[in-house]
DNA sequence: ATGAAAGCGCTAACAA
DNA sequence: TTGTTAGCGCTTTCAT
């Protein structure tokens, strides 16, 4: 900017006022424009940020990039960052808490200015330290008991409760599930939803019926052996997350078992991998778009308006089952 | 570090040798240790990138990351440049070239120490002006002519030209193939191989058989009903990208199109989902940990030793053919 | 081993 | 509208 300021005969101030916006006179206005253009100039953010004490960037730490919920939300919140003029600093914790923990204090450090995250550690004790600089944070898909900030989430027990309906619709009264890991709010809700289903409906719970995955692929092809082997009786399953799913049908592939002739299924998310199924697999589907919407919408107004101080509000989504043909109808 | 050096009554050089790892006396260590608990003081990283000309992050531009193939190498690479030090800003840029070179040039602004790309821009255009900065670019997966950087690649025609053989042996005269768009030089290589080992082969080639995709899940489906409409003699296809494998999937499965029974296919990478298919698809994996690993490797490399200006090298991975049940044995 | 001081590239308050 | 100046929080000579 001095070799500019140089060039020009100008001010520093007047640059700055430039690249800023300010008012320049139209001759001064050419005059930088060419001396950028002669030295290349590029402005220095990492300077700027120093100045300004802001970064305009948004830290997101999530589980696993490599999971497409978590890829389909990201893309989506990136976009309208970007096109607010946010950048976004992506974590990928391995669903380790201790590296989720690690990536806060990281973008604590590069003093981002706001942090979205997708916890990995129900507690919320990794976001303490960021929560005391007093910038925003959102968390997305799960909740977390006593910290305080906004959530964009999904009503993950409708969403369990209208899988189970529509198998109890087609006759189904043996419904096994495949929940995910205890500690997770949508496994927990999605297993309550189960739950209050059946009992609306009048069926008993059967505990052989109902096996804890860890939403992973593998996982999901275990429980998938589990459940079929204790319950020779079970006619349907409901699973609850994508990874899971795939390794249901994986399961039912290598298990030999025809869907939904001799099981039916209910999954979780990735329309395009339900339709590749065959039969194509009747899903629930979260909206994933509009989580990211309204994430990046929140941090934005956050962002905005620091003095707003609104309350902190918490979002939830409806979630949609979108048929296919993996559920036969019995009697 | 003003506040903790008052606090301590060291100078602040002491403070800052603290944290490089200098030698500062045991009690004076307590006494810095103490300080930094009582004032949560956090190491702004902003100040001492501008100090150091170097942010300790790399910039990563990729057409999806809501594409597996894409998201598993950034984890990879995400994995190994953190253990490293080293923090990466990630840039999806929708597989649209101005965003590309926009992403470039805010990665510039953002002073990141190296970029790795995956271009979408064939010509190279997008990445001139971070080259003048004389910092390190890795391309992965697709080669731009005239870019002198490092790149890290898969020997694609070899794949190909497996698949094809594969299917030969397997009896197939009339495979079809489903390409991807034509400046992307992967999709050139594929169609290479598949051209070259025909030829080997004494195989004819058919127009008809050869359809342009353009890499995405709807262009699958559709390449597919085209092959298949074109086609009737047709008796094996091979797709040569995981999206428009998953399309072809589904296509297969919309028009009542039994695999392998009535058409053999041979897919592209992403093996758990060959594994959901049924029956198991065979298909052509790319080794995305390897090429991770490779890539961060050699931008860790390019970043240690700046002098030891070595020549560019250009790696070239193998791929393997993982063996389902959607081949027929013919006759 | 520690301290004093200069400066990284920018912004912003103030003065002109 | 433009110029002058101070300073953001750190690192890094150079003395001590």
């Amino acid at each position: 900017m001095k070799d500019i300021a140089k060039l020009t005969g100008l001010g520093l101030a007047t640059i700055s006022s430039y690249f800023n916006g300010g008012n320049v006179r139209e001759k001064n206005r050419k005059k930088i424009e060419e001396a950028i253009e002669e030295l290349h100039y590029e402005v220095n953010e990492v300077a700027r940020n120093l100045k300004t004490n802001a970064t305009k960037t948004i830290g997101v730490v999530i589980p696993e990039l490599n999971n497409i919920f978590c890829a389909e939300i990201i893309t989506g919140m990136e976009d309208i960052l970007r096109n607010h003029g946010y950048a976004t600093m992506i974590c990928d914790c391995r669903t380790d808490k201790k590296l989720e923990r690690e990536a806060v204090e990281f973008l604590c450090r590069k003093r981002v200015d706001g942090i979205i995250n997708m916890p990995v550690d129900a507690e919320g004790g990794h976001l303490k330290a960021f929560q005391k600089t007093g910038k925003p944070i959102v968390l997305i898909d799960r909740k977390i008991q006593g910290v305080s900030c906004d959530s964009v989430l999904v009503d993950n027990e409708q969403a369990a409760a209208d899988a189970v309906k529509l198998l109890y619709e087609n006759g189904h009264r043996n419904i096994g599930i495949i929940g995910g890991p205890k500690e997770i709010s949508t496994a927990q809700e999605r297993m309550k939803g189960y739950f209050s289903e059946l009992k609306n409906l009048d069926i008993p719970v059967r505990e052989s019926l109902v096996v804890h995955g860890d939403y992973t692929i593998q996982g999901g092809v275990r429980a998938m052996e589990e459940l079929v082997e204790k319950n020779p009786e079970m006619t349907a399953v409901f699973v609850t997350n994508y990874e899971m799913t795939m390794g249901a049908v994986i399961g039912s592939n290598e298990l030999g078992i025809q869907i939904p002739d001799q099981i039916s299924m209910v999954g979780f998310d990735n329309l395009p991998f339900a339709r590749a199924c065959n039969p194509k697999l009747t899903i629930v589907s979260q909206p994933t778009e509009k989580i990211a919407e309204k994430a990046a919408g929140i941090m934005l107004a956050r962002l905005e308006d620091r003095d707003g101080a609104s309350p902190y509000q918490t979002e939830k989504l409806e979630t949609a089952i979108i048929p296919g043909k993996s559920i036969a109808q019995i009697r």
